[in-house]
DNA sequence: CGTTCGATTGAACGATTGCTCACTCGTTGA
DNA sequence: TCAACGAGTGAGCAATCGTTCAATCGAACG
């Protein structure tokens, strides 16, 4: 392609290119980075971890809350745990689900305060 | 169905559902703190932000960058700004981007927190 | 044991997503 | 005024996602 090459060869800044490229490959896991922004980035999801910042709660409980079916939680919740945002503690036949980690939180507290402005 | 209604009626802890509903509904717009985290969770769209943190780039220098062709970044570039990420400053022929948000690098190193444990 | 019931799993589906391709827009400069 | 070129747009597509349905697991209790 020709208007590719042209692009690449005569109009990039490499230099700049080539220091941003350093830069961004210092930052480390970036698919894990990813991963999690994309687990926070669904309503049901993310409604999940704001009920469970709230509260220990189980399946039912959720599902009841978000007014879908208690597998689509347990599909989500199995997401969740396998990134360790949420942790799972048994009682009997029940299962309560609960958040794995303190700064998820402040993830979410900090994209609030994006939002207003 | 029968057996959610025995979930709903006779497992579900209505106070506590009820509760944890009200404080949810407290967050403010969801949506819009949905999106933002969805926004984040894509690698294309990542990256662009985590270069642009770092320096003001055109749309070819981000392809470049990227890999990908420009139509693509400036399809996501489209989507950021729509949603107030980025933003745009013209210099002849050409765009060149960057954060609209100083929120967004804390959400970004809140999240690379959350990955180190 | 067998039944109950909350939780989990896998298959299947409709919807959404992100990309490429082809085209257009708008500015520059010969 | 017209060719060049960076950027933006829309259609179409393959791939991914989130849900439901149906079946199964496993602990509690008669």
């Amino acid at each position: 392609m020709v208007e590719k090459e042209t692009c690449d060869v005569f109009y990039v800044d490499e230099e700049k290119v080539r220091s941003v490229a350093a830069k961004l490959a210092a930052n480390g896991d970036l698919l894990h980075l990813t991963e999690t922004f994309k687990l926070l980035g669904d309503p049901t999801r993310l409604k999940i971890i704001l009920a469970l910042k709230e509260e220990e709660l189980c399946v039912c409980d959720l599902a009841s809350l978000l007014g879908v079916t208690r597998s689509a939680v347990s599909h989500q919740l199995r997401l969740l745990k396998t990134w360790r945002l949420v942790k799972l503690r048994r009682e009997g036949k029940v299962a309560y689900y609960s958040l794995d980690d303190t700064h998820i939180a402040e993830i979410i507290n900090a994209a609030m305060e994006h939002m207003q402005e």
